[in-house]
DNA sequence: GTTCAAATCGGCAACGATTGCATAAAAATT
DNA sequence: AATTTTTATGCAATCGTTGCCGATTTGAAC
């Protein structure tokens, strides 16, 4: 059995009480320099470590934060977690990451898991099946800090960040049109999701601005958001067995990008037939074949701006009420 | 102030006594039947949670294993978690994840936070820059279960689960030679890890199969793992610029075989000239130019079975002393 | 010699939940 | 009516730590 040194060990073998050992530990004003000494001496020759669950019941502060992103697997969502870490460590906090792998029932227990576990606020980016948010409401409504990236939602008044999906995709859409391209199809996201609407904006806007009709019936949704493969498959078959057939396709999400390249390997396309570009923070996009031009985001930038808006809400003496919502810009990588 | 609701409220609200509340919320035989339900019913309504800190520092289980990788953004360790995950929380187990971007430093920090936030056991692959186990030594012989995967020791009794990694370099060597490939490079990981020396015996003794004398000369370290692009395409660099040029070149490490798909981009080299094959579990290598004929390997029931060797050792109620090593086999796909 | 203050240290309580033991009240038995 | 049994509930300790108050000792000042 696991059972690491505690305070009253020490105390009893000292034959100190335990607030004394604690105040020596702590180098307190009040404890004499030779208690100390034989305190702290005693403590290192048994391996002493504060216990935190100890001190996050006493205190309801454990200086650890919680995250919770759809996928581990998801290149985005690694980045982001690498510049939540590179910040968070700095300023003396531990991370909790957890994953949702899109189920909202999976969010619903990660969520209240890491609230009960007393970490001191929440960074999240909303499931794709997630509709209900009253759990997280009532976390927030009862003072746990949390901050929303990428995927956020308008229901809770806090700090976001987000990428700016409309001018992204806005972007993207316009190089496929620059590249002489007219029938343009979109690949989209799960409808509930932030991002899914403004990109799928951002992409009705360039076609406008370039006097190309909008036509509905080359918009597909992929509900599951490329978490399976077969739905993105179906869904470039059934635009390219249309009549009018598309000769570019605008994807608007990062795993739905991977799975229509895989989809046009599969189908045995001509690239030059169809132009594909998509969102894509894969940090191998730019080896794959059919190649593909991407939006990239700002994916580590993104985790440190969140982790910098939590700590801010988590330090503060009094409670904030002026709340921002950053939007980084994207870049766009054109690939010949 | 995130303050959820206690035992206590509840029972100052109800005018009962902590012990009866607590004895109703868990079904206790001895309450009666009305005031089970009136404290059930508040509960409720007051959006009860038993706080699992408490539980934690009173029973000393968190119901929580830990889990230390070195990268996220490794595909082969986010499948392996996906595979923890699968079952740890069938069996009510929540998971916490940490990284340690292969620093010594950042793992001895999450593996004692981990320990001293009392996870019932631990996961863990270990870092390419640890040499000094002691830290680990220390926690697994004060009773902390510890179960190591993929990148093991053998410093540490317990038990462990990790690929065919010498048959799986033997596999991909032989593949080369079949495709009468004579002068084999090898580009490998830190010498420090188990894998590396296991895919290097492998590589070897497919090599003198074949009656192909071993040039020590052909071999390139890269003791960053693939972690940075630059040494890699150094490697890569140097190897091509040999008299004795190799016309293949086998990759033991997953993200080292990216950096020299890219490296050989890079560089320019004909595909045809140079025949790549290398380990890798990134779910988009079959879309990569130029191709890798690559050595998968069972992340998904790694961590299946890891898991399920932690939670033996957390659930046995005697000691156990008698440990297993499992050998996963690896899958080999061809490309021409 | 008396009073007071500083210097050290111990004891108690509390954080939230659980549980063995004791106790109270009600019901059943004699 | 007295006693036992059943039923329901409260008390206190526990986990590790720390804040607060009180106690003791020592020395100095008057």
């Amino acid at each position: 059995m696991y059972k690491p040194a505690t305070i009253k060990d020490i105390a009893l073998a000292l034959k100190l009480s335990p607030s004394t050992v604690s105040r020596a530990l702590r180098d307190g004003y009040e404890i004499s320099t030779e208690t100390k000494k034989l305190v702290m001496d005693y403590a290192k020759q048994v391996n002493y470590k504060s216990n935190p669950i100890a001190l996050s019941l006493k205190n309801r502060r454990s200086y650890s934060i919680g995250i919770v992103v759809p996928k581990l697997a998801n290149s985005f969502f690694s980045q982001a977690i690498a510049g939540i870490e590179s910040i968070a460590y700095e300023r003396g906090y531990h991370t909790i990451i957890t994953q949702t792998h899109d189920s909202s029932e999976r969010e619903l227990i990660n969520v209240n898991h890491l609230a009960q576990r007393s970490v001191d606020g929440l960074l999240i980016s909303m499931s794709a099946g997630t509709s209900d948010y009253t759990f997280l409401k009532t976390l927030h409504d009862d003072g746990l800090p949390i901050v929303f990236f990428d995927r956020i939602i308008s229901e809770i008044e806090t700090f976001k960040v987000t990428s700016d999906n409309f001018r992204g995709a806005y972007n993207a859409t316009e190089s496929l049109i620059k590249a002489e391209r007219k029938k343009i199809a979109l690949l989209s996201n799960a409808p509930q999701l932030s991002i899914t609407n403004e990109r799928l904006a951002g992409y009705m806007s360039a076609l406008a601005d370039h006097n190309i009709p909008f036509k509905p019936e080359l918009i597909r949704n992929c509900v599951k958001g490329g978490n399976d493969y077969q739905e993105v498959e179906d869904a470039v078959k059934d635009l390219l067995a249309l009549a009018d057939k598309p000769d570019a396709i605008f994807i608007s999400s990062d795993r739905i990008s991977i799975s229509c390249i895989r989809a046009l390997k599969n189908l045995n396309f001509d690239p030059k037939e169809i132009a594909i570009a998509g969102f894509s923070n894969s940090d191998v996009v730019d080896l794959l074949q059919p190649s593909l031009s991407y939006v990239k985001q700002k994916s580590f930038e993104m985790g440190q701006v969140a982790v910098e808006m939590l700590l801010r809400l988590i330090e503060s003496k009094y409670p904030i009420t002026e709340f921002e919502t950053r939007i980084l810009d994207t870049e766009l990588h054109l690939i010949k």
